[in-house]
DNA sequence: GGCGCATATGCGCCAAACCGCATATTTATC
DNA sequence: GATAAATATGCGGTTTGGCGCATATGCGCC
């Protein structure tokens, strides 16, 4: 649970959870380029949030490919959610 | 959000928060005892969550009285709940 | 084997978070 | 009005977190 919340107080681990929680695949290249990030500082957030047992990485070729991991504890991913949902929402408040 | 989150990282305030969330009010002089924490700690914690609106606080003779915030958006009450209640299930797994 | 692209990581720096200790403030009691 | 209980807060110290920069590593291609 402490580091479910640490990863997710971090809006750049946020919005990258926003990506992957659409259940595909995304290389960091593209997480870097959407979020306007660094290569070495999402290299470190995406290693949060996979040591967080969140996301899960795979080799592919040059890239590597993180996911969503599909067997993270219910309980926790009904955190996720409820706080993507959340995010979601105020932002459309603002917009 | 940020707030919210920033808020929910610290072990003290989740239990804190457990226990303000049966909808009573809460000395700070309860919650020191129930979760061994010193005054100005408790005290400093009890400042974050109120001044993310999580919690109010109401002064009652020598005494603060702290209770859930009503008002808080629902997007935020829903991210608080599921984290106390991943935290319930945690623990049952433990115990 | 050398080159280029994608990713990870060691290092040092700076800012933020948490804490204990001491002190201030508010209120009740006598 | 002095005293005691409950709470808040200024201060200094330690830890933790995020970052940029440079460098290492893995992989495909020629």
């Amino acid at each position: 649970m402490q580091e479910i919340l640490t990863s997710l107080s971090d809006p750049t681990r946020r919005a990258a959870l926003a990506i992957l929680w659409d259940g595909g695949e995304h290389c960091v290249c593209e997480l870097m380029a959407r979020l306007d990030a660094s290569q070495s500082r999402m290299s470190r957030h995406m290693k949060v949030l996979r040591e967080a047992a969140i996301v899960l990485d795979r080799r592919d070729a040059q890239w590597v490919r993180y996911r969503r991991n599909p067997d993270l504890a219910p309980e926790f991913s009904a955190v996720i959610d409820a706080v993507l949902a959340a995010e979601d929402t105020a932002q459309r408040k603002v917009a």
